[in-house]
DNA sequence: GTCTATATAGGGATAGAC
DNA sequence: GTCTATCCCTATATAGAC
């Protein structure tokens, strides 16, 4: 693709700002990290960065954007319907992965929200679309005769799938400091959130969903 | 009981101190509190805030120490064992409430960690503390023959009680901004934990479960 | 678009009087 | 123990040159 050697390095700056902001972020926290520190880390001027994203919050406000897009696009519509585990298997995957990648977000939730209440809503949004997103995996299953569960148990149970899928990477480095969570830590969530969703399974469903989950834990904790 | 007017005034005011930060962080996230609010807000000057605590994280570490120091007396001893739901449903509740007065600490556990090792070893401590106690409910209920459950199944179970009972109410806050969370909350993450266990619990103790709980979510929703 | 230099504010922390 | 006054530093944000 061509690139304008005028508008192109603009752009490519833009988002190497987003980038690098996301990694410190994710590192020091959001509250911990200055803007001069974020330009000493691209090699830019303060001065530069300013004219970039004028105020901080604009930088801050553009990632929670990337988030809710990106996690807007992984997120089921509305009527949807899980076919099978693997599916389910699957999503809750790249959804950790997404998770993992914004994982600042995560540490100062309420602080977001108090501060930007624009910030607040969009969150809510997002949540409340992972619980019935958490929804369309229980009535799928149960509507094809693989689950068997009563409205109050798929209630209870959406709630809790959604709390352990958003929640379980915080979880996790908050009970292993300097202990890198990434790769294992997102299968071992994928697999909590399906042990969730074991005990209303039909026995066969279960042993095959017993069967891959050994086989995938052992896997990613061996590679 | 008698007061000296010397000495009693100024461990009084150490504690207000504590007492109103604990406040403030609550509402706007420990970053966002300023000495200077803290001293306004107590109608006390700065320089005498600090004469209490020489540096601000003095004051956090020493909230931290109160938090961990009511959930050490709250989380039952390593060998435990649970008697009985009703048992569990009541420590539940407890536990929750002190999640709820301390729940600040919530917002940036890994900013904390990051800023002062000893804290984060210690949280990490309790959370550990948490899936053992977790654990003993499992087993106690298992050994009582209420509760059938393979191993596996068990470790599962553990980290996701865990799991539901620390992050519900951060949960619930981020999903309804703006909204008190206090307490419907607790009664909803008692019932949300609940949950979790009552596919395992044989018939009778899941029938009287389900009776509890119903009879508990409304009194707290009507109250 | 990028830099240097600078303004301005706010927060943490101290000194010394009362 | 409490106050007032003040210092120092860091961080955000701006101005203007290149």
């Amino acid at each position: 693709m061509p690139q304008n050697p005028k508008s192109a390095p603009g752009r490519r700056t833009r988002q190497r700002i987003l980038d690098v902001t996301l990694a410190l972020y994710n590192e020091q926290g959001e509250p911990n990290v200055s803007t001069s520190l974020i330009a000493a880390e691209l090699g830019i001027s303060a001065g530069n960065l300013h004219y970039h994203f004028r105020r901080k919050d604009e930088l801050s406000a553009a990632l929670l954007e990337q988030f809710v897009a990106e996690l807007d696009a992984l997120l089921p519509p509305a009527g949807w319907r899980a076919d099978n585990v693997e599916d389910v298997w699957f999503l809750l995957h790249l959804i950790l992965e997404a998770l993992w990648r914004y994982r600042f977000l995560f540490r100062d939730l309420s602080g977001i929200m108090a501060r930007d209440r624009r910030a607040g809503t969009r969150l809510a949004t997002v949540f409340e679309r992972s619980v019935q997103a958490a929804r369309g995996i229980c009535l799928g299953l149960a509507e094809r005769d693989q689950l068997v569960a009563t409205g109050v148990e798929i209630d209870a149970l959406s709630n809790n799938i959604a709390v352990v899928a958003l929640y379980w990477l915080s979880f996790e480095s908050a009970r292993h400091p300097r202990r890198d969570v990434a790769g294992a830590g997102m299968a071992r969530g994928v697999y909590q959130v399906l042990m969730l969703v074991a005990p209303f399974l039909k026995p066969e469903g279960r042993l095959h969903l017993e069967r891959l989950a050994q086989e995938y834990l052992s896997r990613e904790e061996g590679g």
